[in-house]
DNA sequence: CTGAAAGCGCTTACAG
DNA sequence: CTGAAAGCGCTTACAG
């Protein structure tokens, strides 16, 4: 069939294209009549706008918002999938749309709902952002509802909400992953110490979704027999987890591998550096730039990285297609998972 | 500076659209002095064709060819570098853009031959392949030279050749990503084995430089201190496979590792399998179907995969960045590798 | 050798 | 509530 274009409908119709483009657009001031022939007639022939056409007449500018944390020294991780938001936007920008990026303090619930009020007051087409504080992130997505902006999710998501697509790992998987790294490389015997190392655990979804992943693994399949004792530490200043750290392994002598559910293996790798406890296998997530340091030394043995950057590009890409070409989504998208180790850094680029 | 059209250049020039379009086409009918003028003034004022415009209006479409080896049984491998190719196209398409796809029989000299023939005479206006028959590849880049034809190298190349640019991994940093694999499962002492499986050795480059990294790793760091043993086989054959493995393993009773430096790992599972080997370390390349159900087993426990998907597409986005947008590119592009697991090949799709 | 004009499919005022 | 017309930046015959 070949495509059909608005002459063609406004010709069937027995209107001028105007009118057509007006009820296509909602801009309304059409009988009903009219308007309900012209739609009848679109679906029947499956219109589908020519975007070149539309991108080189049309003024108008589509925005959306991202909001994510801040790029801090602790949390370099959030720069990829910023890169892979602006890469998609960069693709996108002959179609005339633009994304304003808006950042947040990590953990700091008060700026959260702050970027997210600036957010309403840009009205965007379509946000992309991580629910990793899940209460404020749920208050933020009935909003949306209500102004019915879509939205969609990366990192983590929040199933109750009405979310347009998620895309990104998946935490349970993840810790499969990690388990799966783990039980090659330790004595069927050793012992695992789990650790969660997070301010406020509730809010963090996913660190507790890849604990669970973790242990589902040897439950289903390991072949390791040892312990697995899962520990929290909720702040990550180093005297605390040194105590912590101390405390649990002269109660446990045998623990033989640890896994950090979230990103900040390096300060698990300082203390077991600086208690000569190097042969301890240690396995994380994500390569920011102090955990590579250290998966360089050898203290960490494979990092898993989520595919940051595609995480954002996909993101976009998908409120693109759906709020332009009014595509079909999938809705839950599971990014694969990586693993890295020392040598397979060098080319990383997530 | 705000963006120059067509029309600018013919107010400055003192002519007509018609006439400048005729000079950036080379369509030629042109006074040289006035050619010059036009020239001059695009290029002071960086004139970049408005690509949009340009789709909507031209009828011109171009073509680029694709060489691959027919993905069969044996080599499902070449389906996704395929998809990549395709899906690149797909996006393209709007700028009026296509992709001829020609196959060959893998290690099939006179079929390679024949589709190169093919795609000379299509004359395309870029081509993307893979030299893995090298010989017949460089006569190959001989003749696209002659015309002119910018062409793209994925999987392998040839460097002394004039290719445009290459996607693809490195063969020596997957073989040490390879060794880093090993190196963590394997007893110190262990003794490891590197086998080549292919027909003609001197023609698969990748499979040499994967053996130089792998050994080079323990030259550098590897914790392992047992024998680095190297074969060949030429023909993969089961009988064949039997009969060089069990004269091997019968002289060396301390092998706890192999490395296969291609994709047909499987081959070596099911010998290892039958000979109820299967508690030695078995790192391969490649997730192709008969891998994977062997990952799935345990018999392998690591694939090492090299992002085929993303080889494919990225190519044709080179050809496209270079002959229509005549964009600058990074000749060398070395994708990571990814390191595939028991739990990590679910949602692995390269 | 060169220019004027039509057209790609859509959007945008403007007039009625 | 509706239509006719101009315009986005480029390409393509066609006329001279």
């Amino acid at each position: 069939m070949a495509k059909i274009r608005i002459k063609d409908i406004a010709e069937q119709a027995g209107v001028s294209v105007g009118t057509v483009d007006r009820v296509l657009h909602n801009r309304g001031e059409v009988a009903e009549e009219t308007k309900n022939k012209i739609l009848e007639i679109a679906k029947v022939n499956n219109y589908q706008p020519n975007l070149i056409a539309r991108a080189l007449t049309s003024k108008k500018r589509c925005v959306f918002a991202s909001l994510l944390p801040t790029p801090t020294e602790e949390d370099i991780f959030w720069k990829r999938p910023l890169v892979g938001i602006s890469e998609a936007a960069a693709e996108l920008e002959q179609f005339h749309l633009k994304v304003e990026n808006f950042f947040f303090e990590h953990y700091n619930e008060q700026d959260f709902i702050k970027q997210t009020e600036a957010i309403l007051e840009l009205n965007p087409s379509g946000v992309v952002f991580s629910p990793i504080l899940s209460k404020e992130s749920s208050e933020f997505c009935q909003k949306l509802d209500q102004r019915g902006i879509p939205y969609v999710f990366i990192e983590s998501k929040l199933d109750k909400s009405n979310y347009l697509a998620y895309v990104g790992s998946d935490g349970f998987h993840g810790g499969r992953v990690a388990a799966n790294l783990v039980d090659f490389g330790v004595p069927e015997n050793g012992d695992i110490l789990i650790i969660n190392l997070a301010k406020n655990l509730e809010n963090v979804l996913h660190l507790n979704q890849r604990t669970q992943g973790f242990l589902s693994y040897f439950m289903d399949k390991g072949k390791n027999q040892g312990l697995k004792i899962s520990i929290e530490i909720p702040k990550s200043d180093p005297e605390i987890i040194q105590e912590k750290l101390d405390s649990v392994l002269k109660k446990n002598k045998n623990i033989k591998a640890i896994f950090i559910t979230g990103s900040k293996v390096y300060k698990i790798a300082k203390y077991l550096i600086s208690n000569e406890l190097s042969n301890i296998i240690l396995v994380g997530f994500d390569p920011i730039e102090q955990n590579i340091k250290y998966l360089n030394q050898g203290t960490i043995n494979f990092l898993i990285g989520q595919h940051p950057y595609q995480q954002g590009f996909k993101a976009v890409r998908k409120l693109f297609e759906y709020v332009l070409l009014n595509n079909e989504l999938t809705k839950d998208e599971f990014l694969p998972v990586d693993i890295i180790n020392q040598e397979s850094i060098k080319l990383y680029e997530a």
